[in-house]
DNA sequence: GGCAAATCGGTCAAAACTGTTCACGTTATG
DNA sequence: CATAACGTGAACAGTTTTGACCGATTTGCC
């Protein structure tokens, strides 16, 4: 193995696991503790990850291992089945505006065949797709909002003002029959232009959100055109939210 | 088995397996350590892969200052320097425009201490400090280039020409006495921008570029205040500058 | 705050690798 | 046929990298 391989597998290792011991990395690419600790130097130079006490953490992970991973391990198979049920409803070559969430970024994963173009406020979406791929995709500006990695404040806003798409892929922090609320107030003018300027609303809300109240309010119930859930949402609300005439569909 | 079909082999061999030591290589040709090597030095010098200590490493894409690869070791000492020194031009809570490019991402790395206020177009930047941290940052708007992480379109050009910033830090493809080039056109319209948008203008710009000259034309001389590039640079190109009042700095 | 354990950067000898040199066999060339 | 030119493999001396060790520093726990 020469030392150029070793570096690569390092980094590659640490883009799987986000974070690993000294001890980890050493036995994983079969080398000693200190060639690991002379690599990590070099590599965190180049900036790709960055060394910590007893270890190494990743910097821009490549997959969904963002910032927000942390919660989102939770309702991992939920979101994943959202994603690829939302995904259905968009046909090929239509305009997607992807709100900022978990729920949506997943949305996003299962795009690509769609080949549609996509407009975000979202980093962990825009760097889904910063690669390459069939993905037309316009990030909207904006001051990063660190823990959540979205773009915010009145430059997001104006490019949602501006624009206009088919399909609008939502996500909030909680929908009873009174309407949508969301947990951090900087984002629901953002929200409101993006849906303003879509076409179609999708909602994509997994069973937790059901019946519960964010902080701040974000719309009511007929700004909304279909939301798409899991199987263990409660089949109560949905009956009162298909009797308000929202398409409600349920994944996996 | 040629030398001419022994070379060839040993090129097809690398792009399978990416890295592969000497030792492994002259195995896979029949012939000795010695004939590899000198091989390698053959082939390396025509471009198409990277001899490290021990083997050799295939060169996927052709690596210019705007092609982004994280792992991109190309000059790496080079452009940390350059990074460290130019970092130390910014002093604390200034306002500071960072282009897209390798070279400024170094400079970023460098930027967490002085809590600066960054605006860029470069999605690396932007994951630089989407996790936390003192700095405030704001993300110009734009589609994605795919390749280079880079935003680029009428959405970026605007944002850049209703700020304004202390500095701008800039990079190029190339830099002669009559003015500056940039390897792709579509990045010109943002640049021009930034830098009317800055008080000063700092590019940096590592040896490789001195006397090179780029397709794209950029600006001249005269809308440059400060260069940043490392002790390779030729001395003789640098007086020149100087005489015509750029403040050039030399790392390391 | 103090203390033990873990971790860090620096140093050093051993090992691995590099470029160079040289001898030898093979292939063009007069 | 002689001989020069060339490519190859092996040997060698110099350089880089590696793994282990050690005192200094940081971390976690009480």
């Amino acid at each position: 193995m020469t030392a150029e391989e070793r570096k690569h597998r390092l980094e590659a290792y640490l883009q799987q696991v986000e974070f690993a011991s000294l001890e980890d990395l050493a036995k994983h690419v079969g080398s000693s503790v200190s060639t690991v600790r002379r690599d990590l130097t070099v590599l965190e130079a180049a900036g790709n990850l960055k060394r910590t006490h007893g270890g190494a953490r990743i910097v821009t992970p490549k997959s969904d291992e963002f910032t927000f991973s942390a919660r989102d391990t939770h309702q991992l198979d939920s979101k994943e089945a959202i994603g690829r049920a939302c995904a259905e409803l968009i046909r090929p070559n239509q305009s997607v505006i992807i709100d900022a969430g978990t729920t949506t970024f997943h949305v996003a994963k299962h795009l690509e065949d769609k080949s549609p173009q996509i407009v975000t406020n979202s980093l962990p979406v825009a760097n889904l797709y910063s690669a390459a791929g069939r993905v037309e995709l316009v990030l909207s500006g904006g001051v990063i909002y660190p823990r959540l990695g979205v773009l915010v404040g009145p430059l997001a806003v104006e490019v949602f003002t501006k624009i206009h798409a088919d399909i609008a892929v939502m996500s909030a922090g909680g929908i009873t029959l009174e309407g949508l609320t969301n947990s951090h107030g900087l984002l629901i003018d953002i929200q409101l232009a993006m849906m303003r300027a879509a076409a179609k609303v999708i909602f994509c809300l997994d069973h937790t959100k059901f019946g519960r109240r964010s902080v701040s309010p974000l719309c009511d119930l007929s700004k909304i055109h279909t939301i798409v859930t899991d199987n263990q949402a409660p089949m109560e609300l949905i009956g009162q939210l298909r009797v308000k005439g929202i398409e409600v569909i349920v994944a996996g």
